[in-house]
DNA sequence: GCCAACGTTGGC
DNA sequence: GCCAACGTTGGC
């Protein structure tokens, strides 16, 4: 089983919003890289962190288990959806996605800026300047210990 | 709201 | 195949 973090943003789908729907096609992926991680990587069974991004408060806010591995994303060839792409066509689809259902929210949304001074995270694109990717794969080791920061330990 | 960083597009 | 222009992401 593989860890996966995958961004949103809570204004448009948070981890209120999972919760609430329990299970949720993560669609409109349109980057090749994420693409290429729903597509070959992720399977059902995974653990993923929701990531809330572009907010006032940026961080991990729960945790979702893949329900289902990738598969094409059909609002591509939906004529006028906000995520057409009349490049994608059922017979040749060009992009995909997972379903995410929801698992738990953690004890306390973990905040970017304290992810960042973790010297064991220092590996992570997340921290990296300018990273945009919006799917990211996370180390065992990065996994424990983004679970280890839920409790404050004092 | 600003703007740096990045990915994509398209002219050549 | 280069690279400038453009649009988007996302922290701040």
């Amino acid at each position: 089983m593989r860890h996966w973090l995958m961004k949103s943003e809570p204004e448009v789908f948070g981890i209120d919003d999972l919760e609430r729907v329990g299970v949720e096609p993560w669609e409109g992926v349109r980057n090749y890289q994420a693409r290429n991680l729903l597509r070959d990587e992720m399977q059902a069974g995974d653990l993923a962190f929701l990531y809330h991004s572009n907010c006032k408060v940026p961080g991990i806010a729960g945790i979702m288990r893949i329900a289902r591995g990738g598969y094409p994303d059909d609002t591509a060839w939906t004529p006028g959806h906000r995520y057409h792409d009349p490049r994608s066509t059922p017979e040749n689809p060009r992009w995909f996605r997972v379903d995410v259902a929801f698992e738990r929210r953690l004890g306390r949304i973990i905040p970017l800026s304290e992810l960042k001074q973790a010297p064991e995270l220092s590996a992570m694109p997340l921290v990296r300047r300018g990273n945009r990717l919006s799917v990211l794969p996370v180390s065992p080791q990065e996994w424990d210990f983004i679970l280890s920061l839920e409790t404050p330990r004092d």
